[in-house]
DNA sequence: TCCTAATTGAAAAACATTTTCAATTAGCGC
DNA sequence: GCGCTAATTGAAAATGTTTTTCAATTAGGA
């Protein structure tokens, strides 16, 4: 269920924006990529394809992937933090310790645990914030 | 179920640390705290106690403490990143996204949604983030 | 009290991200 | 296709956070 890069594009185009050079690099290496990148990860891969493309509008475009949906911002334990493509609307990463790669799940299933929380402190709960770690399957057998 | 103040100094002698002026400072500001605190706000904080307090103490007292399990690293939407006091080993936060007040909770009882999310991916899953944001009572009652 | 390794803060360096601004360009109307 | 114009761009500077360096200080055991 990867995210499609011609409808990520229709998708831009109809909220209005327009389909440069820069943003189709950007918007190319996202969504062919099976891994959590930093901003600097998706500069030098985008890079390639468009030399003169410059960080900050990768940051930028980063901001609007994220509006749309497109990726998800991933916690990881040390600094903290990167993106990774997102194609299920309340999805959740899982991520490889070892090699980065990444894949979304949907089904949290929380709810039973949202309702014990919730009574137990009187919080009203808006969000929550899941992501998993592990070791993928071709990690597993290298190790 | 508060964070102790003289066990964590206990804690911190037997681990080979010198008690520090400094150190104190930021260990009483963070055992005292029941919100989100950013190395900013441990500073500001610490520094009324310990006005010769330097920022650079703080960032490497924190570390220790996260080690120590004492605190713990939470994310927040926009940048990211605070930390909030631990003291449930395997526990995880509940904060509120008005006045940042931080409560823990355990039992996130996820086994069988790790267990199915395994199977069906292929993963080994070592660890888990899960945090929870919404309102706090006092801050329902604002609104 | 003395000694020494641990610890400290200031300053500099390293990084990451955002803002500014003049130059460029995508896409619309013709 | 051709121009027009608002959106978009990248370089550079600004901002903000965290880490490193290093000489001076200090906690705590002998
Ligand atoms: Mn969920
Ligand atoms: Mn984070
Ligand atoms: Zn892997
Ligand atoms: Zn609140």
């Amino acid at each position: 269920m990867d995210l499609d890069l011609d409808t990520l594009k229709t998708q831009l185009s109809e909220q209005g924006y327009k389909l440069t050079r820069q943003r189709k690099a950007v918007v190319a290496v996202v969504t062919q990529a099976h891994m959590r990148l930093s901003a600097a990860d998706v500069f030098a891969q985008a890079q390639r394809v468009c030399p003169d493309l410059g960080l900050t509008t990768v940051y930028r475009t980063l901001e609007i992937l994220e509006e749309l949906g497109a990726i998800r911002r991933v916690h990881l334990d040390d600094g903290c933090e990167g993106f990774a493509p997102a194609s299920i609307e309340h999805g959740h990463h899982l991520i490889c310790s070892r090699c980065q790669e990444t894949v979304e799940f949907e089904g949290c299933n929380l709810s039973t645990l949202l309702k014990r929380v919730s009574g137990q402190t009187g919080f009203t709960i808006q969000e929550h914030w899941l992501e998993l770690v592990g070791l993928c399957p071709k990690c597993q057998r290298k190790k």
